[in-house]
DNA sequence: CTAGGGTTAG
């Protein structure tokens, strides 16, 4: 090629390709280093030199401080010009969350001749920021001066539209995306199925999809994930299944998505099939696995989490999501000591690690703490308490009976800390007021929600109206409630229990026949405990086909005689059947928690811990019998039910019978 | 430039 060529062509380049132009002229250079016959060509050279060594700055810039001083460089060198060079800046200040106005908007209004690009990157900008009407804007003014729009320049507009959930005029730039720059590259597409997803629009992201002349991991993982959150494992897999190359992001979509839809075994599954193909899982994996190790509250699986973490070198005092995962699976995996510990290590902390502990002292019934680390949050850290970390804390409140500092925090939350009364923090006020048996108070608090009260606030009604047998609010609570969860048979059984333990026994019969109308089916209760071979012993109602029924049996007759003599007295008014009181001890007796405690007994030795799980909350008889029996037999007893852990010792529970 | 993210109640 001769220099003649090279000169003619640098002209009409565009900069993207600048940097080969410019080795083809270091290398002419190089052969005839004449200067006088190269001058106009070496002083072009040179601009676009500098302009990509700007640029390559622009790249390592991290903090405002460091663009601006490029920034400066830009204007000094005369390149202040260049929508190459100020394209960047504006890419760059978006990525590190300037907001668009006024600097990067500036710099970008004093270009006289902007290209699509610049124009593009300003709008992107807006869309970073969620401001769709900004962004708007731009795009209007750009077709004004009559700038022909890129691809890119819709897919920025299709993400300021997603993230405020424009559907309507989402859906007018994509049309106009096919309009005006006739293909859809898979960039483009993927950032369709974005938008559509960000709208709810699931179908709409599998139509686009569908129709895509070419699909990357990305375009996949989107939908998988979109499939995810809608709750539609079944879709999600069937996906997954057919993604030819799955990397890791789509596998740790798999795994969050099954912790998302509760169903930890499966996430589990997932991430030993992933471990199995050879790939590495990234801190969101291993958070997704912690998770899951949570839900399913198992200290078994705790410490493979751990170990997990650890080999991928996430150690939780350096690892924000890594830590507060953990003290959210030790809690519900009945070790809030551990929690503590793992809070206490973080050398970072965030929102999801205050609220998490906060929470799990909630559940371990340690309310003083949940609340003095609130209000060390508050006050010392800086951290802006959420919905979330009110629910920890109105929680707390609510077991501990706190409930004038529940109705004040409550009061203040909106007013001192920005965060708006939810549907979930009001069922924490029912349930706070409930509890102490204010039942009159929490109906009205329903009724004067500023939000529509859903199933949660009904429950939290009912529930209270079981601890404190008041048959006629539970009516009302149970009405709205069989309207907004028709299908949860808990609810139906909890109504059971309010007419049961008020002798109504007409009221009993009616519920069994609506259950039976509606073809529910009963959850069984089950209780289990894990041996030190981390083998699992599980407990059915009055199953008496247990190899060491005999001696359970045994073991809880004992255990009976002895709790007497301390004022136990079975409560028969829990027991859902029209029987002979002699018949309803019987039942009693044999609630698989206290077959699992009598097994507890008869096989770890005294000293030991005993720690029995439940998927369905314990009776009023049980409670009392566990606190009682921890007074007997000199041991601390752990009981997880599907609510809370009660700790049992010496006679007290953590709950303080509040519950 | 586009994908996955940990804490929520009865």
């Amino acid at each position: 090629m001769t220099l003649a060529h090279s000169r003619r062509f640098s002209t009409a380049l565009n900069p993207i390709n600048i940097s080969l132009l410019s080795n083809q002229l270091i290398q002419l250079g190089r052969i005839n280093n004449n200067p006088d016959t190269f001058s106009e060509t070496t002083h072009h050279h040179n601009k676009q030199l500098q302009i990509s060594s700007l640029t390559s700055k622009l790249d390592d810039c991290t903090c405002l401080s460091q663009i601006k001083q490029v920034h400066a460089h830009v204007i000094r060198q005369g390149h202040d010009q260049s929508c190459y060079v100020i394209t960047k800046l504006i890419r760059t200040l978006t990525k590190l969350g300037v907001p668009m106005d006024p600097y990067p908007r500036r710099a970008m209004e004093l270009v006289r001749f902007r290209n699509p690009f610049l124009w593009t990157a300003a709008i992107r900008g807006y869309a970073v920021q969620g401001n769709l009407s900004e962004a708007v804007s731009m795009y209007g003014r750009m077709r004004l001066e009559g700038i022909t729009p890129v691809s890119f320049t819709f897919s920025a507009l299709l993400k300021a539209c997603g993230s405020v959930g424009d559907f309507s005029l989402g859906r007018q730039f994509h049309a106009q995306t096919f309009r005006l720059s006739g293909f859809c590259s898979v960039y483009v597409g993927n950032t369709m199925i974005d938008f559509y997803v960000k709208c709810g629009y699931t179908e709409c992201a599998r139509k686009v999809f569908d129709e895509m002349p070419e699909r990357d991991v990305i375009s996949w993982t989107e939908l998988i994930a979109a499939y995810a959150r809608a709750g539609v494992m079944e879709s999600a897999a069937e996906l997954f299944e057919r993604l030819p190359k799955k990397d890791m992001v789509a596998w740790t979509a798999m795994v969050t998505g099954f912790v998302q839809n509760a169903k930890p075994q499966e996430a589990l599954e997932y991430f030993n099939r992933m471990e199995k193909s050879g790939i590495q899982p990234d801190e969101v994996t291993v958070a997704g696995f912690i998770s899951a190790c949570a839900q399913l509250g198992a200290s078994k699986h705790a410490d493979r989490a751990v170990e997990i973490a650890l080999k991928a070198g996430y150690s939780p005092s350096d690892h924000v999501v890594i830590g507060s995962a953990l003290i959210d699976m030790y809690s519900k995996c009945g070790n809030v000591e551990e929690a503590v510990k793992v809070f206490e290590s973080m050398n970072n902390k965030n929102v999801f690690s205050y609220s998490s502990m906060i929470l799990g002292l909630a559940m371990h019934g340690r309310a003083r703490e949940a609340l003095d680390l609130f209000h060390y949050m508050v006050t010392r850290t800086g951290i802006k308490p959420n919905t979330v970390t009110f629910v920890g804390v109105l929680t707390a409140c609510s077991h501990a009976g706190l409930v004038d500092q529940g109705r004040q925090i409550f009061a203040s939350m909106h007013e001192t800390f920005g965060v708006e009364p939810t549907r979930d923090l009001y069922t924490c006020m029912v349930d706070l007021l409930g509890r102490a048996g204010r039942l009159q108070e929490a109906l009205e608090v329903i009724e004067t929600m500023s939000v529509e009260p859903h199933g949660g606030v009904w429950g939290a009604l009912l529930g209270a109206c079981r601890i404190h047998k008041d048959p006629d609010v539970a009516e009302i609570a149970a009405r709205h409630l069989f309207e907004i969860e028709p299908d949860v048979i808990g609810n139906y059984i909890l109504l059971c229990n309010v007419y049961a333990s008020a002798g109504d026994w007409d009221g009993v019969i009616s519920v069994r026949k609506l259950i039976k109308e509606k073809g529910l089916k009963k959850t069984p209760a089950v209780s289990w405990v894990v041996d030190d071979k981390g083998q699992t012993h599980k407990f059915f109602p009055g199953n008496m086909n247990h190899p060491m029924s005999d001696k359970i049996q045994e073991t809880l007759e004992e255990l009976v005689q002895r709790l007497t003599v301390l004022g136990y007295q079975p409560d028969l008014s829990t027991v859902p059947y029209n029987a002979s009181d002699d018949e309803k001890r019987s039942i009693l007796i044999r609630h698989t928690e206290k077959l699992a405690l009598a097994f507890s007994l008869l096989t770890t030795s005294r000293g030991c811990t005993i720690k029995i799980m439940k998927n369905l909350r314990m009776c009023q008889d049980c409670h009392t019998f566990m606190r009682l029996a921890s007074e007997v037999t000199g041991r601390v007893i752990i009981m997880r039910d599907n609510m809370r852990f009660h700790h049992f010792r010496s006679g007290d529970c953590s709950c303080g019978d509040f519950w």
